[in-house]
RNA sequence: UCCUCGGUAGCUCAACGGCAGAGCCCUCGACUGUUAAUCGAGUUGUUGUAGGUUCGAAUCCUACCCGGGGAG
């Protein structure tokens, strides 16, 4: 149900194109996936999301549990249904969110304790209540229960999330039980390349349907990442779908997918829209920039989103200054437009075998220092 | 004509004898498995004018100018 097909790989580059089949429908590798933490991609409607291509969607697990409620996304026959998205879904365990939002949070071997960020109410996620509540919620592709850890964290800390994050892999593959969801492992390690060897072993010891690496772009040098991403990538067995968390800026996406990336997403498009950033060719905009006040092109004369094929320059930052609504959605539409383009571009780079290319044009154009 | 209230940053207003400030606006920046239409930084002054009292005045006194309200 959930065959990885590699289609082609580059042949100067790690870069890889591929299709994950889900139930509900085929995901074209590399992808960016929009983020949707709590069932909507904040300022965009579905029809929109259509439009724009977007293959899968990422809602998150933390926010859904707290509200609406678990319940609620059950008895409304699951998220797809909840939202009246018919793609694929992909919910983050929340493990993430436990992380990083969390005040107060005690891991432990068996399990997290974690207050509520709506009201202070304490709760307990084991692997196999976790895994209880994302088949509940009925995403296409879940992410284990994993322990993510800070930068900087010392060895010792890492290796202990490494070691607990395989184990509850191994405990939330055991509790999964849905066979229309694809469970994907997380791989750990922080900066430590082999730590993050080490847990791709752990991890893949468990012949998952995928694998995310995460822990990343939580505060390092995004070169450290970059540098070793492609041993960390390749690591991981060819035919599973290889998944980038967090990641969003469109040099990264660009360099990851070279390193044998196949799935991305972050907020950084749709949060940095509503803040009044654009992505364009030539790098990002800041629209409340006095500059655009009388420039009455769009927002990237290269861009076919429908967006750009309309407004201008000048509007869209009168919009974003009088902190019209209208502002954050319109730049939401073309920022994810901009990353879901450039990884259809890619994808049709790699199918030409020229990845390479692609990748050292956006390298060598002005915006690739800009991101 | 008289009475009264007021005049401080582009705007709305604090400070009421002791370093002239805030919010907004404006300019710029940040944002990476979304607690975010968020957060942060910066520019801005003959305190209506002219005198006076005082060590020191936006503040007290006098005159004038401008505006709101009232009386006639």
């Amino acid at each position: 149900m959930f065959e990885f097909d590699l289609i082609n790989t580059d042949p100067n580059t790690g870069a890889r194109r591929g299709c994950l089949h889900t139930p509900h429908g085929d995901i074209q590798t590399p992808i960016f996936m929009p983020v949707g933490t709590q069932a909507t991609v904040k300022g965009v409607t579905v029809p929109q999301l259509h439009d724009l291509n977007a293959q899968i969607i990422l809602s998150n697990t933390y926010h859904l549990y707290l509200r609406p409620g678990t319940e609620v996304i059950k008895k409304a026959g699951g998220i797809h249904e909840f939202m009246s998205w018919d793609r694929p879904v992909l919910t983050d365990s929340g493990g993430f969110q436990i992380f990083s939002l969390a005040d107060t949070l005690e891991f432990d071997a068996d399990g997290v304790n974690f207050k509520s960020i709506v009201d202070g109410s304490k709760h307990r996620w084991t692997p196999e209540e976790n895994m209880r509540i994302q088949q509940d919620i009925g995403a296409d592709i879940i992410m284990q229960l994993d322990q993510c850890t800070h930068y900087p964290a010392t060895r010792d800390e890492v290796a202990l999330a490494v070691e607990r994050s395989a184990n509850w892999a191994a405990r939330c593959k055991a509790a999964h039980t849905r066979e229309d969801q694809a469970l994907f492992g997380i791989v750990q390690g922080g900066v430590f390349e082999d730590l993050r060897l080490e847990s791709v072993q752990r991890v893949t010891e468990l012949d998952l349907p995928g694998y995310g690496i995460g822990g990343y772009s939580v505060g390092e040098d995004h070169e450290l990442m970059l540098s070793q991403l492609g041993t960390v990538a390749g690591a991981l067995p060819a035919h599973k779908p290889r998944y980038l968390m967090g990641v969003g800026n469109p040099t990264t996406l660009v360099r990851g997918v070279a390193c044998g990336i196949d799935m991305f997403d972050c907020v950084l498009p749709t949060r940095t829209a509503r803040m009044g950033t654009a992505f364009s060719s030539t790098g990002r905009m800041n629209m409340r920039n006095a500059k655009f006040t009388e420039d009455f092109g769009p927002l990237d004369a290269q861009c076919s989103c429908p967006v750009c094929q309309k407004y201008s320059r000048a509007y869209i930052r009168h919009l974003v200054k009088m902190n019209e609504i209208l502002g954050g959605i319109l730049l939401s539409i073309h920022n994810l437009h901009f990353l879901l383009d450039l990884m259809r571009r890619a994808r049709e780079a790699i199918e030409a075998g020229e990845y390479k290319q692609f990748l050292d044009a956006w390298m060598n154009s002005p915006a690739a220092n800009d991101y």
